[in-house]
DNA sequence: ATTATTTACTGAACATCGTTTAGTAAATAT
DNA sequence: ATATTTACTAAACGATGTTCAGTAAATAAT
């Protein structure tokens, strides 16, 4: 009998309804704004609903970053297939600051905010944040096979590009450069990119 | 008559215990878990009591980050004679990040944190943020008048250089290092910055 | 010394939050 | 027709930041 399918496809349904009900308050309003109570109107079910589909409010929006991060993968995709790994670095540095200005609720979720992060134990290791860095320190690796950036550690130097790039959209994100006016603050990130690219030669 | 002297006197002085007791909680659990209620307990004094000294949450938290950036200018001032200024860039960075490691929830507070941030109106320059960058700023042209770093804007380097550390610490600060184990995440951080020291050559 | 005024402070309330629990009504199975 | 499982919710709990009416004490004015 269907019953049982049906039941189980519903259940999914509503599931799926939550996700992008939470999904759309969190674009327009950032996590901290959107409540668990905001999400359970939209869709019209009491807030005790979500909770029979999701451990807590860290959980359903731990949901959410995995699904950030496919858009995020999406963007790396049109990279991925620059030869030279050097400038394919330069380019991966371009594209996640334009994802973080197009998607800065996204980005404050996937990389800034603590809460969904303690959905993990504490030595598990984040799938999609893993799967981000390698894809960066494949390339970092293959320059320093082919002689660039002697005497340095691919993890390190990895992580140390990074960390240039999430600095500038963090600065920004958290209004942390207000010492330049606002109209010009998104190209000064696109210059300082530029300098840290230079200095990478 | 000194009346109204002393009571001036005890209405700082009680200022002063609201912007103690915070503190303390605040390094205790950070900003997140320090409450109202719980600062007004620590003090023996009704929550509306601090009202009456601060506009509100933001307005007490900012004033602990203005007196959090006292210390970080201390840490920097270990810095500050060392003559060649690339040097003294590189010893920045690493004082910096030491900073941020011996003081996590004052990091966070003058660089990651949103709310104490909406105490400045839209156009308003942030005055700690400014000076910090500025003694950066300044290092960075004495280089450029030096013959380094031909070729880049000072501004956008400058901005560059502080992204780099400032991102080494909030990935660390905001857990999304787990790639790496626990145990080995800070020695990284310095490597990671030694990587960074290294390409500016 | 008595009265008026200012000051310092608080209790209680408001609206909100995440979360849990006891209970209900409907769908399904027996 | 009855029993059981499922899907859902109302209401509550203990928090949160913040406001406001009211009180009691200190000070000033008469």
């Amino acid at each position: 009998m269907g019953v049982a399918e049906r039941k189980e496809r519903e259940k999914l349904e509503l599931k799926e309804k939550i996700i992008a009900a939470a999904t759309e308050l969190f674009l327009e309003h950032g996590i901290e704004k959107t409540s668990i109570r905001m999400i359970a109107d939209r869709i019209e079910y009491s807030p005790a609903t979500i909770y029979l589909h999701f451990k807590d409010k860290n959980e359903l929006f731990y949901v959410i970053m995995d699904r950030a991060f496919n858009l995020f993968f999406e963007y790396f995709s049109r990279v991925g297939k620059i030869e030279d790994p050097l400038e394919r670095i330069r380019e991966l540095g371009r594209v996640y600051l334009q994802f973080a200005m197009e998607n800065p609720f996204y980005y404050d979720l996937m990389f800034v905010i603590r809460d969904p992060m303690e959905t993990l134990h504490d030595d598990d290791t984040w799938p999609n944040g893993k799967r981000s860095h390698e894809v960066l320190t494949t390339a970092v690796q293959q320059c320093i096979d082919n002689g660039y950036f002697e005497g340095h550690e691919p993890e390190a130097l990895s992580l140390a590009i990074w960390s240039g790039v999430h600095g500038l959209v963090t600065l920004k994100l958290r209004n942390r450069l207000s010492m330049y006016p606002q109209t010009q603050q998104e190209e000064l990130l696109y210059d300082a990119l530029e300098s840290f690219n230079k200095m990478m030669s």
